[in-house]
DNA sequence: CCTGCAAATGAAATTAATTTTCAATAAGTG
DNA sequence: CACTTATTGAAAATTAATTTCATTTGCAGG
């Protein structure tokens, strides 16, 4: 189930909030986004094409996206500086590139017995888990042999 | 094999670090403590028993032992403020309490066959991985049922 | 034991990311 | 169309971490 723009609009009118010029922007430029954003670059490609929109409104948005678990967060590792994400369909993990910052997604995700074990061992009720595997894309692989 | 101070000293000495009362009090701090700490949690425990060490310089060594890859990072899920804590003698995961943010240490780690299938599908080399569970540990489930 | 130099320290300033405050504005219900 | 309430944006405030720089200090070599 590929969750579109129609349908957040709809799921946020059903959980009373407004559909606003700069959400609509904002949503847009995510639903075009193929990659993964830090807030500050999404607030500077709204601003490219719809104008007078706040920092601080991409990063209301953004919350209240995370909220409704539309979207998510990555964990860059260097600076911790975390990155939003467009939500894929389904649970899936990440894979960052060290020398790009570039982020792929991994689908596909067998950590559930996993987490059962360790619920059993610990007597922890697991709730999530945060998977990313970081190393240097083909690119920048590339890069360095110049 | 376990690190203990008397090794990390004899390390830092090899690499051309010099032993400074600072440094010696922090290390003691993080030998003493059991859990994980944040670098501001860090900086009180040093100045409650030794006086005068400023947070820059615990920032300092918090980054030349990760360097050194005596200690390591854990991402906290919430407000991303990253944690700091005491290097276990070998590789492992986190299990971190959404309710009390108490980090816990796994043992075992079986992702070597994962990181490998990945490497050949995406032609990324991959460096290293993070693995974090979140969830309520026993304690806090029991506060929620009262 | 003394000397010198490179490394380390601490205070303050700086950078950067994010959040809060608050008055003005606008969405959407009735 | 009016009214209520959520939303917005600018600026200020917070928070975390890093940089700068003058001063101090560890320790290697005499």
């Amino acid at each position: 189930m590929e969750v579109n723009e129609k349908q957040i609009v709809s799921l946020l009118r059903q959980q009373g909030h407004k559909i606003t010029p700069q959400r609509r922007a904002i949503l847009d430029v995510i639903a075009r986004s193929d990659g993964h954003l830090t807030p500050a670059a999404l607030y500077q490609r709204v601003n490219r094409q719809y104008t007078g929109i706040g920092l601080v409104t991409v990063y209301r948005t953004l919350g209240l996206l995370a909220g409704l678990g539309l979207i998510c967060r990555v964990h860059t590792g260097g600076s911790c500086h975390n990155y939003l994400l467009r939500r894929p369909e389904e649970h899936h993990h990440h894979l960052i590139c060290s020398g790009c910052t570039k982020v792929v997604d991994l689908a596909g995700c067998n950590l559930a017995a996993e987490a059962a074990r360790i619920s059993d061992k610990t007597g922890f009720e697991i709730e999530s888990h945060l998977v990313e595997f970081t190393g240097r894309c083909g690119d920048c692989r590339q890069l360095a042999l110049t």
